[in-house]
DNA sequence: AGGTTCACTTAACAATTTGATAATACAATT
DNA sequence: AATTGTATTATCAAATTGTTAAGTGAACCT
């Protein structure tokens, strides 16, 4: 059964939304500020989060910048409600990382074509794709554990997912673009060596020499 | 690089998306009316289709049903485009599958968005290896390595990529203005005898000679 | 607030790999 | 034998990556 968290100062719009969703089935919280949409996200882990742009303490948009920072939330849909139809906003929106953008008069039955079309998109199959095993590598996404030869290894984020981004294709070359843009995204600009020395961490951590470095090219993972 | 059908029937609109969209470095197609569009489709093989609902011959909605019904369509992105903005052609629209709506008059900034927004949900088709593999040779890009005889050989990138190249199209004599042109590029200028010299180097790695010299013209790959 | 810790980034330099060239040797053709 | 084109080898410069240490800023904890 999937879970949506629906955030919104208003309540009336709060019930409607509430009413609609779990009337298709679907389990529902609700928060009526920013700081406790942040809150109720985490605990809560909802696979889609509808968000109201404007709100007390924190706004929408600041909201999906914070979420989206997690990488547990990395995957979570997120829908923009507002009033404001303006370009911005909604470009804005978009582009701290939702998925749709819904203005306000609400329509239900809109809003429920939405999500189902969101959800369609999103395979459920969650459990077993966040694992990965290769020989003596597990690499488990959920959990945000690396075990090593039967040893638990604590990485930090970006090691994490350095190592998840080669394992989750292993033998094939990373090319340090891809790493980047993957791992860093597109917008964010970082120095020649960030790469190198995450890599060395992982290396030095794991005491593993099956990263393979191919000069010029990029980063393979090969057991 | 990702591929985007438009299909309207207007040809302004079709010319401000295509401009928008190429500048985003899409590859973009157009269709001005419903049977077109299926047969651009079909033929084009995009990853996204934006559909205006009403055209000539067959509607956006009908032809987004028919798409969906053929299985190489159902994973491709559909947006709808649209002056009406009545709830029921919505919800018709992202029931027969669509991901997502817009309504008329188009916004640029936000169509992009959106677009970005959608592909971002879509994992790009991870190629599987590329790979050839010709009698005793074999070369995969994925994982940059070549296997001769059973052997596992590493090959510097430039050596890699001579080989790759000459093995991409085999018994065809590649010139050495080309071989240049492919793997130096055009701007950088090196004298006459480097690739000679790693021909000799891919020569002697794989203890091979099925690299033949053409003189005066260039060298094949025969085995 | 103030201080502490930690992840992340950057800088600086060392180590390594690589690619390009020159010099020379060889082979084929005229 | 002279000419033209290619192979071989050694050498050096450039490009790339590894490593260490230090700086930065956010989160956490009094």
């Amino acid at each position: 059964m999937k879970k949506v968290l629906i955030a919104d100062d208003e309540q009336d719009i709060l019930e409607i939304l509430q009413f609609n969703l779990e009337a298709e089935g679907y389990l529902v919280e609700t928060a009526d500020n920013g700081i406790s949409a942040i809150e109720k996200a985490i605990s809560f882990c909802p696979d889609l989060i509808i968000l109201d742009v404007m709100m007390p303490y924190k706004n929408g948009i600041e909201v999906c910048n914070h979420l989206r920072k997690q990488p547990e939330f990395k995957k979570t849909l997120i829908i923009f409600l507002t009033a404001k139809s303006d370009d911005s906003t909604e470009v804005k929106g978009l582009e701290s990382g939702a998925d749709d953008y819904l203005s306000k008069p609400i329509r239900p039955r809109v809003l429920m074509s939405k999500v189902n079309a969101l959800f369609r998109r999103v395979p459920s199959n969650e459990k077993e794709a966040d694992k990965i095993i290769l020989g003596d590598l597990e690499i488990n996404r959920t959990a945000y554990t690396v075990i090593y030869k039967g040893e638990e290894i604590t990485l930090a984020r970006k090691e994490f997912e350095l190592l998840s981004l080669l394992a989750s294709n292993p033998k094939k070359v990373f090319l340090r673009t891809e790493i980047l843009s993957q791992i860093w995204g597109t917008d964010v600009i970082v120095g020649d060596r960030t790469i190198d020395v995450h890599i060395r961490k992982i290396r030095q951590k794991l005491n593993m020499d099956c990263i393979k470095t191919i000069k010029g090219v990029g980063y393979k993972l090969e057991l």
